[in-house]
DNA sequence: TCGCCTCTTGAGACAAAATCTCAACAAACG
DNA sequence: CGTTTGTTGAGATTTTGTCTCAAGAGGCGA
């Protein structure tokens, strides 16, 4: 049950140290997160904590995603065409994204030879890679076969 | 003037291949994003063509954009928070974004490495890379700086 | 513990971005 | 040239997220 006190820690650290107040909706809203697998968006946050009997409001819930992005507790990321999606993250972990542009399905991966590139590219550019994102997109196979097949008569390009 | 005409009969083969009708609009638009450099969101496509005096309506303008997209003759991508931004493809032409997450900034950047790795990625989890995008996130020098100053004196974390 | 100060919350208005509706229009084709 | 059918335009609608401001509650000193 304390699977989280470590980062429950760091929470009540980071909004203690920035004269932010421990309100319960906060302390709500982060078990909520922690107790989710994977990518959810506000709105299903929202649901899910309703479900449960929380009492809080969509305002809150948007601010306080915001507040768990800051202190490095949650990733806000668009994955999707529609809005954000977030995501609970432990001490150490990090992985990025592979995501299909045709079902919207994410796979997460881990590539240190992407990340050192990564890195590189971050610094020739004087970009700081904290809290960096990576991101590929591209079609799965079932989307790839899917978007083939209804054009398989179509010409071939001669260009390129 | 013909700069881009291999793209436009690449355009028109798309079309007539597809039982698409080849509309002034759609000429128009075409001509409008490969007139554009860089990033521009469909509202300014939209507001650009009628400075020009040209008739097209805003839902002719997305729906367009999205065959551009389908034909790869564009790219569109969620490089800020706000809506989507699209740009014009030449052939052959690949680069990926790095985005400031903290004032939007876009750098091009092109990195062979990433590109292997990135396919790899790919292959190992089924996906095609066809049309694939890469983007990385991250605070730009400004940014960073901007970021750490307000909070010098914050606690130093003593996990990890 | 009490009370004050100020930050936070909630409900709904508001804003931004993109899609949908459907009648009028026009490209393609014989 | 006329028919067929995909396409367009104007505005309503949906979706996603932010803003407003009065009411509520956390934190701190006394």
């Amino acid at each position: 049950m304390m699977a989280n006190a470590r980062e429950k820690e760091q929470f009540l650290q980071y909004l203690r140290g920035r004269g932010h107040r421990v309100t319960g909706e906060r302390l709500a809203l982060f078990d909520e997160i922690f107790s989710q697998h994977g990518h959810i968006d506000a709105e299903e946050l929202l649901a899910a904590m309703k479900a449960r009997s929380l009492k809080i409001s969509r305002a809150t819930v948007y601010r306080n995603l915001d507040l768990l992005v800051e202190c490095g507790l949650a990733r806000k990321q668009r994955l999707g065409s529609r809005g954000f999606l977030y995501e609970h993250v432990h001490f150490g972990q990090q992985h990025d994204h592979l995501v299909c542009t045709g079902c919207g399905r994410v796979v997460e991966f881990v590539s240190p030879g992407i990340a050192a590139l990564q890195g590189e590219i971050c610094r020739a550019h004087g970009f700081v890679t904290t809290r960096h994102t990576l991101q590929i997109s591209g079609l799965c196979n079932l989307c790839a076969a899917a978007s083939a097949a209804p054009q398989a008569r179509r010409e071939v390009q001669t260009h390129v």
